[in-house]
DNA sequence: TTCAATGCAAAAACTTTGCATCCAG
DNA sequence: CTGGATGCAAAGTTTTTGCATTGAA
């Protein structure tokens, strides 16, 4: 379950922030590209092809904003900057990435097993977790394939 | 097992990569600091403070080829800057990172359970997994108590 | 001696901030 | 109307790059 428009719009007024436009044009984008993992680059270029231009710092900030209401997860992938994706780590079903070495290309997984690790974890190390984050790196098939001659 | 600095000449060497004397410093702080998680301002810090001057490029120069190496692992605790540690990903007790979402305190802890995921995702995705990064996020016992009033 | 490595400064890349203007409520 | 949101430009940070000089092999 990930959020959708009407829910941004609750969550907003809920904590007496405005819904503009720019707010709902980028939650709309990534409700459109929910494969991808975008950067505020990203956004900014695909806002200005739909020809609704928003500044790019009212990209970042956002970003940033949406992030902190929990509507997105920031990532990072070693690339030099940060990305973003709807987060949906309220569902029992997280989903983590394989990063391809040889590529870069990034693979989505779904797994549930860690719930366990995590359970185990809080009880040895007195951390209460919220959330967790893995990426594994590797090889894709297709870079594999390629690497043996 | 970690790297110490014979294995550092040898792996340097191997490669034809100049055995330096600021190559051999950057490496013997990961060896005295191996508790921490340091990034390349980090270590031009504490070469100045043993008046050792590095230049900042060189720093960075390093850590990349130490990555390379795979002597260090970059880590990205999203605090804007890469921070390294020494690699000991070819060790069977791999150590992950608790991350205090309040105090921003990074908690290592040990564990080995990932190998079976590790398994099992590569079966099923025709990934051939070298390495992973798990960090959890939550709250550290001190926020914790901090927060109950 | 020779070419990789270093140091410095300049540049690049990403992100944040200040401030005047705008607009959602 | 009013204060939060936006846009722009400037500034801040981190990281990379060009080039002359140095030094490991």
């Amino acid at each position: 379950m990930i959020i959708d428009m009407t829910g941004l719009r609750q969550k907003l007024r809920e904590r007496q922030y405005k819904v503009t436009p720019q707010r709902q044009i980028i939650l709309q984008i990534f409700l459109d590209n929910q494969d991808k993992h975008l950067s505020a680059e990203d956004i900014h270029n695909i806002v200005r092809d739909q020809s609704n231009d928003i500044g790019l710092a009212t990209v970042y900030r956002t970003l940033e904003l949406l992030s902190e209401l929990e509507v997105l997860q920031k990532i990072d992938f070693g690339d030099g900057r940060s990305r973003y994706e709807i987060n949906e780590t309220s569902t029992p079903h997280h989903h983590h990435h394989l990063i391809c070495l040889s590529c870069g290309k990034v693979i989505e997984f779904e797994e549930d097993l860690l719930e366990n690790l995590e359970n185990s974890i809080a009880q040895n190390s007195n951390f209460t977790i919220v959330d967790h984050q893995v990426k594994f790196y590797g090889h894709c098939q297709e870079c594999s394939l390629k690497s043996e001659h």
